[in-house]
DNA sequence: GCCATCGTTCGATGAAGTACGTACTGCCGT
DNA sequence: ACGGCAGTACGTACTTCATCGAACGATGGC
C-alpha cells in the first residue's frame, strides 16, 4: 500500500478538480467535509462497498480536492480548502453553496 | 432536426454542469463565449471535426450553461450568465477567473 | 505472534462518454 | 429549383469511468 500521494497546489488542474465533482456521490463526501469535521473513509457511504467508496476518495484526493492522512489505523480525510480557494477563488463556495442540504441528514 | 431544447432555470443540475465544464474543449467555448461575443457553432474549434464539435456544443446546451437560438442559417451561442448565477451564484465567474488565458489568443 | 479492522489494489464487467465519417435537414442566394 | 453552407443525426469504434467481489497490506490490541 504505497503512501497517499497529492497534488501540490501548482498542480491542480481546473478539469480535474471540476471533474471529481461532477458526481453525486463525490458531492455528497465534499458536503460532509465542509461541515468542519475531518472524516475517515468508513463515516461516510455507508451504502457503498468499502472497494467503490475507496475509488471516489482517490479521485478526490488525486484531484486535489481533499487532504489524505494516515493516523494509526483509519485515514483521515479533509477538505483543502486553502489550496482550492487559492487556485481558484469562488470556486469552493460556489459549489458547496448550490449543494443542496441532503448531506446533512446521511450518516 | 428538431428544436433546440434548454432546460429551464429549475431544472438546472448542478451535476450536470459540473460535467459540462470539466472538458478542455468545452471550456474553450465557454472562455469563448465570455469574452462577451454571441458565437455560432464554426467560430470556435476549427481543429475539431463539425461531428464532433456538435457533440460538445450539445453536452454545453442540454446541460444550461448555454442558450442557443436559430438565426436564419446559423446557431447563435450565448453564455446563460444570469440563469447559472441565480442557481449557483459565483460558479461560472470562479470558472472563467479560473481559465488560463488561452482563449484570447485562438481563432 | 495472532487476529480483527480499515482501507487499498487487482481484475472483470457493464455503462457511459468521446471521436468521427457519412448522410441528412434547413436555410439562403442566385 | 438548384447548389452550397451550417449544423445535426446516426452508426460505429474506441476509450474512459463506475461498480463490485475478492485478495492483499497495514496497523493496533491482545
Amino acid at each position: 500500500m504505497q503512501t497517499l500521494t497529492h497534488p501540490t497546489p501548482e498542480q491542480l488542474r481546473l478539469e480535474a478538480v471540476l471533474d471529481a465533482l461532477a458526481s453525486p456521490v463525490r458531492l455528497r463526501i465534499v458536503g460532509r467535509l465542509a461541515q468542519g469535521a475531518e472524516l475517515t473513509c468508513g463515516t461516510v457511504l455507508p451504502d457503498v462497498p468499502p472497494s467503490s467508496a475507496s475509488h471516489h476518495w482517490r479521485v478526490l484526493r488525486e484531484s486535489g480536492v481533499l487532504f489524505a492522512r494516515r493516523e494509526g489505523r483509519v485515514i483521515v480525510h479533509s477538505l483543502r480548502r486553502d489550496d482550492l480557494d487559492g487556485r481558484f477563488p469562488g470556486l469552493l463556495d460556489a459549489v458547496l453553496s448550490a449543494l443542496p442540504a441532503r448531506a446533512a441528514d446521511e450518516s
